[in-house]
DNA sequence: TATGAATGAGACTTCATTCAT
DNA sequence: GATGAATGAAGTCTCATTCAT
């Protein structure tokens, strides 16, 4: 590797560096209640040279978002892979949710508190789906192939989609508000129930 | 009715002013992209004054999600009242979050961007469900009712309350964005049809 | 007076006090070593009330120097009211022009090293000659009259223009530099002099 | 030619490119907008490397100056050599002047938007005419030889001065903002007019 | 010489809240 | 009750300059 390309590694290095900073920060605190210096602080870096890395707070939360987004992707790709039932696959993307969201809350709650939230904040580059398509393509590859083996109904795409993250999503808000009754890993069975019955052919 | 409670009349009445304006302004630029002079304006009055009915911005976000908890509690009451079959009460229930969603977008708007995301904001009385009551507690009846009458399965509650409102919330937050291909309207069937498997005996 | 007139005459009156101090402190240090804060703190009020009255520094410059030309061209304007000779309607032009410049330098030299010097900032609403217009017209009278009395040759306005302004504005410029041998007055004859030569008939 | 030798011309060959690069800048933009970081990508180079050649920004700006008024002294030198009458070399003096101002617009706009507004930069070194004695020094001939052929009037030497610079510099201006009516051409006869008659015996 | 990441003071601007009238 | 000028802490972002490599 020439001394180029390793400079050239060593940033994105950084840069990954600092989106884990900023993702956890975001998510904890909320985007307005987290100030630029602080992630810098918490890097343990200048915040002129944090903004070496990013033009604007804007943009690095978008960065955030389509990385955070990759590594959830990720997780479902590998479950997609696996040669079992649709129904099982389903309870294996709940566990896989629920287990991220208790050990890596930050992931999930980026999503639901940052990007859900503050819309002014993606404008312009993630509208829509385009900062989250990886994790929308491993749903659809879900659903395509369920239906494919006859186990799914054949439904629109977006109606199937929100029957298993809104339910899912739901029930890890609930959780990180503190409401539920019981641990998150109590509520695996009944939702993955919930939402195979929702969808099955 | 005397002069004392004449003027308290009044002033209740301005409150909801207030309220409603703060509402779709909050629902639309997000919490923190709303100052309170531009509330002020937006309803004729002083920030001074403004500040005579309401201590302060936090204070003001929790009265809008509990008011607007309200109105949208009203609606799904009337549906629990009527004489007919929990599976068209769902249906009901979806077709009247959709109309809200459209008509008023800032009730649900509020809730999905403002009172989701902003939990810092919502500390001090409105944790948990505390600001949200009615509305938890119509669904509540729903699904007893419905357990009740054998159409639906006795279940964990927390379950199935985010398999009713997270397909819900999640078709109308991707109409916000723009994404879904049809119009609203056309995922009435396709959603309450979901929920409805979700939940059924 | 109504109530209102009265604010409104009090705002007017507090802006023109900003505008002087502003006008002083970007005369003598230039528009970019003078701060926001330090404007404010010469007028001894907050940052945030005297962004009240201006919304940003460069509308704060555009303001001054709307109104430092309106000042310049009120005495312009009495000096075309009198009714003496071109030639020593010029040469007090010339007394006029080095007594402002030493009584009050921060007129000229907002001109000379302000809005002379940084034209970015006067871009939108005063570009050419839209903030100098009072100033331009007063001269513009000048040279028409003498033209219309026959003092003065009937030349290309631009032309007269800038031999008139040209050697005023370089020689008070050149005594802020401080290589002038002698005090500005000992200049008036001489500038004059050359003025008049340049455009006599 | 040394090696020592050798390398030491390298190194004013790279001084005077970056001094060229910078003085384009500096006039386009002013001088606080253009960023040391801005010179070195025009010039391809490092910001680390381009204060290998100068110690400072302000030192760089002097430099700029001092070099710009050369190139401008040497065509006013070039003029004052010649063998013609007064008059015709005011005439030459302008349509060079205007010449440079439309070809190397940035020779003259250093000058009026650079040196002339930013005095605090140019402190240390660069007062009064100390960056720009080349320049001065051939106005100074011109004029000695035209007092002493008898053409000029002999006059003090700072008024006579800004008789030529002010009207010539006023004209490049106002054509620089744009607001002459024809273009700069059109200005030379009656501009080198109004100076010959500022001057003549 | 050459690189460019790193620093950190400081600029402009915003806004919840107060208070004299 | 009503007004809106006033406050000042705090936020985002910039940029001249340094220094390890």
């Amino acid at each position: 590797m020439g001394r180029r390309a390793l400079k050239e590694k060593e940033r994105e290095e950084k840069k990954l560096q600092i989106v884990r900073v900023a993702c956890r920060l975001f998510a904890t605190r909320g985007y307005y209640n987290t100030t630029m210096p602080e992630i810098a602080k918490e890097l343990g870096m200048s915040v002129g040279n944090l903004y070496n890395y990013f033009p604007s707070k804007e943009e690095l939360a978008k960065e955030v978002m389509l990385t955070a987004s990759g590594w959830v992707a990720e997780r479902l790709k590998a479950i997609n892979e696996e040669n079992t039932s649709t129904r099982e696959k389903i309870r294996k993307l709940v566990i896989s949710f629920f287990s991220i969201s208790l050990k890596e809350p930050e992931l999930i709650d980026y999503f639901l508190r940052v990007f859900l939230a503050n819309r002014e904040v993606f404008k312009g580059g993630c509208e829509g789906f385009a900062c989250v398509g990886e994790v929308v393509t491993e749903i659809m590859v879900l659903l395509s192939k369920g239906v494919e083996k006859g186990e799914l109904r054949n439904q629109d795409f977006f109606t199937a989609f929100v029957s298993i993250m809104g339910p899912m999503g739901g029930i890890v808000f609930l959780n990180g508000e503190g409401v539920l009754e019981k641990p998150l890993e109590h509520y695996v069975d009944s939702v993955s129930e919930n939402i195979w019955n929702a969808l099955k052919a």
